[in-house]
DNA sequence: CCCCAGGTCGTCA
DNA sequence: TGACGACATGGG
């Protein structure tokens, strides 16, 4: 399928290389090609409008659920802006990001993979766990694959998935996989509860902490901008932008989230996108 | 040889 | 609670 759309805040390299997603890749000609559910899609910018190129599953519909295009884009940076100019300066900068609504059980995996480790390893984990246990899709003559279900992904054991590169992630991927596909962890009941109890159940995962419980809020289909993941990263910016006291706050995880909550609120979550995007290319 | 990467976990005070 | 080291792997 083919797809032509018009739309406000949409610009792929801020989208796909935010840090929020593994499975997008740039292209030679400067557009990006991905794997979520059953498609794969292209998409790039021609003249201001975006161009979707996808497989027979790809429809609009998903398109505008995955790339929440049903959100105003430019009313949050609006908000944002108005902190301070240091927001002003982060959502300029990434004003092309949308936060997508990823599978939440890709995103949780995915995150357990990216603790302690780097994106581009990341990705490279992610992808060979779908070619070896995930459904193949074929698109312009070539082979992608789609990420595993909790069945699909049962079946590795933690030798298989030693095998893949996770390192010390092995047992506490398979851990939770295996309390997913078991129903003993309901994916659902996530969507019913408010941010601070969902964060408490997405503990009980395995190889879950805070940190990448809050990825999982913000970046999946859960959805949840009353988070703030921090990272090495984020920590940084904080640290730099905010923070000109003692070292023992710097390092203090509590009070750069304090400081979130109150200069962001509820958009805090977004907030610490454009922080994040703005000071990783920086030193990229 | 070092250090680092979108941290978590177990342990110990 | 809070600090601290271990934990695999690959790149710079």
């Amino acid at each position: 399928m083919k797809l032509v759309k018009e739309i406000d805040s949409f610009e792929p390299k801020d989208i796909f290389e935010c840090g929020q997603c593994f499975r997008w890749n740039r292209e030679e000609n400067g557009s990006y090609t991905g794997v979520f559910s059953d498609c794969v899609l292209n998409v790039e910018k021609c003249e201001g409008n975006i161009v979707f190129n996808g497989n027979e599953n790809v429809t609009e519909e998903k398109i505008n659920e995955y790339f929440d295009l049903n959100r105003d884009y430019s009313k949050i940076k609006k908000e944002l802006s108005k902190v301070d100019n240091n927001l002003l300066e982060a959502t300029n900068f990434g004003s092309g990001i949308r936060i997508l609504n990823q599978d939440l059980w890709e995103t949780i995996i995915s995150f357990i993979i990216s603790a302690n480790n780097n994106i581009p390893r990341i990705k490279g984990i992610i992808e060979k766990i779908s070619k070896k246990y995930g459904k193949e899709i074929k698109f312009n003559e070539k082979s992608y694959y789609e990420f595993p279900t909790p069945k699909e992904l049962s079946k590795a054991t933690v030798e298989d998935l030693k095998n893949l590169g996770l390192g010390f992630r092995d047992v506490r991927v398979y851990e939770t996989t295996q309390m997913i596909n078991s129903k003993e962890f309901d994916l659902d009941e996530l969507y019913t509860l408010d941010t601070k109890q969902a964060q408490e159940k997405l503990l009980t995962l395995s190889g879950v902490g805070p940190k990448v419980a809050d990825c999982i809020l913000l970046f999946s289909t859960l959805k949840r901008f009353d988070v703030f993941p921090i990272d090495v990263w984020v920590r940084r910016v904080m640290n730099d932008l905010y923070i000109h006291e003692q070292d023992e706050k710097k390092l203090n995880k509590n009070y750069i989230r304090k400081i979130a909550d109150t200069k962001f609120g509820t958009l805090e979550g977004m907030a610490q996108q454009y922080l994040f995007y703005w000071k990783r290319e920086q030193s990229a």
